[in-house]
DNA sequence: AACTTATAACTGACTGGTAAGTTATTTATT
DNA sequence: AATAAATAACTTACCAGTCAGTTATAAGTT
């Protein structure tokens, strides 16, 4: 018997946040219902058990994932946006520059993914990331619009509509990334994807002489 | 007992069109590995046994579902958009009424969305959906496009990116119908964000001295 | 420093419910 | 009377969730 590696450690600071690494990476590969716990316990380096130390049930886990991707991120964002005072273009371009590094590089894009597949089995979760995320960031989105449209910036569209067009394209870079990137031949280019919807955008929403 | 009405009828041709709605419903309602194949019968008006006489497992239902969805409807939009010999801002114009009616209207929206949902457990549909519907799709947009650069009516955008671009407002409305739309405290108007979308893609498009 | 004790983090075998898939039987239909 | 469409009860396997037991570890004791 080998007393010098115990074959388990307490960790219990730790481990949800483990927990929940594995329980991303098991949703984003095979979807919240094919994934197990057992699956789960075994990415993380801990049993099923201890799971249920933690979280009260998979639908927890689930939960718990999805509130912890908001917050800081998107608070910080909100703040950035309301003390910006340079032109709208500009703020524009880089909201949705970072919007787009995210879509390229984090692991939390799958979250969104999840969330839509099960909406009918979580609708208050769903309630909760509509209220929480889509709705405030929305509405930054559309100040923003507004924004450019009180100044002179930009044509009178409506901005409800035009926050999502903005929006609309990191979406599919999302989907693109974590479901159909898999099968490219070459790796496409998001970045370029982002500029020339920056570019074909701005100069849409343009008030006549101005550059955009 | 009574016989002038009998328990059930045989009815080979119609099951396999009815299943598949039911199906589709479930599917829709709930994802796909929450849809019990006892609620799918039942939707449909049959025993589950029944369904496995027309289809081999719970997958090839909703491979089948994924298949009958395209063949004939991309097929007939593929050569409107050959045929067509107008200003190419008229054509997307066609070509975007008619997505975003379909996104709109149809109830075939949710197969995206579940398809999405499990990629990871049905990589071979994927890789089906998307060359069969996606690529095919893209290369026709993106030919519009590439079309509307060579008659000088469009600027010189990436039409690999464009395509997207004009793409993802669809796609974004489709996620907001099947998922969010249930919150609205007023119904979404998904008609007016269409028209702002071809207001602003096409002014972004256009050609300097080109009208849009 | 070595040894003991108490605690709770963690394990892993178990249970119960659920749902996919099967099949012997019933019944509509020709 | 023959056939095959459809049923409904059945089998099987899986997996979420539980719990009694095990062991790492910290704190107290000599």
């Amino acid at each position: 018997m080998d007393t010098s590696t115990p074959r388990w450690r307490r960790r219990k600071q730790a481990r949800p946040q483990e927990i929940l690494d594995a329980a991303l990476a098991c949703f984003a590969e095979r979807g919240f219902a094919a994934s197990r716990m057992d699956d789960i316990a075994e990415r993380a380096g801990v049993t099923k058990g201890t799971i249920y130390l933690y979280f009260e049930n998979k639908d927890a886990v689930f939960k718990a994932l999805v509130r912890e991707s908001i917050g800081a991120q998107l608070a910080t964002v909100l703040e950035n946006v309301r003390a910006y005072e340079g032109p709208s273009r500009e703020l524009l371009r880089l909201i949705l520059t970072v919007l787009g590094q995210f879509a390229r590089t984090s692991d939390r894009v799958v979250l969104p993914k999840i969330l839509i597949a099960e909406a009918g089995n979580f609708p208050e979760l769903v309630r909760f990331y509509r209220e929480e995320i889509i709705d405030k960031g929305l509405s930054v989105m559309s100040g923003a619009i507004a924004r450019g449209i009180e100044r002179g910036e930009f044509r009178n569209v409506n901005p409800q509509h035009a926050a999502r067009l903005c929006i609309a394209p990191i979406l599919l870079a999302i989907f693109w990334r974590t479901t159909f990137a898999q099968f490219d031949a070459k790796p496409y280019d998001y970045q370029g994807f982002v500029e020339t919807h920056l570019d074909v955008l701005l100069r849409g929403l343009a008030a006549d002489g101005e550059a955009s």
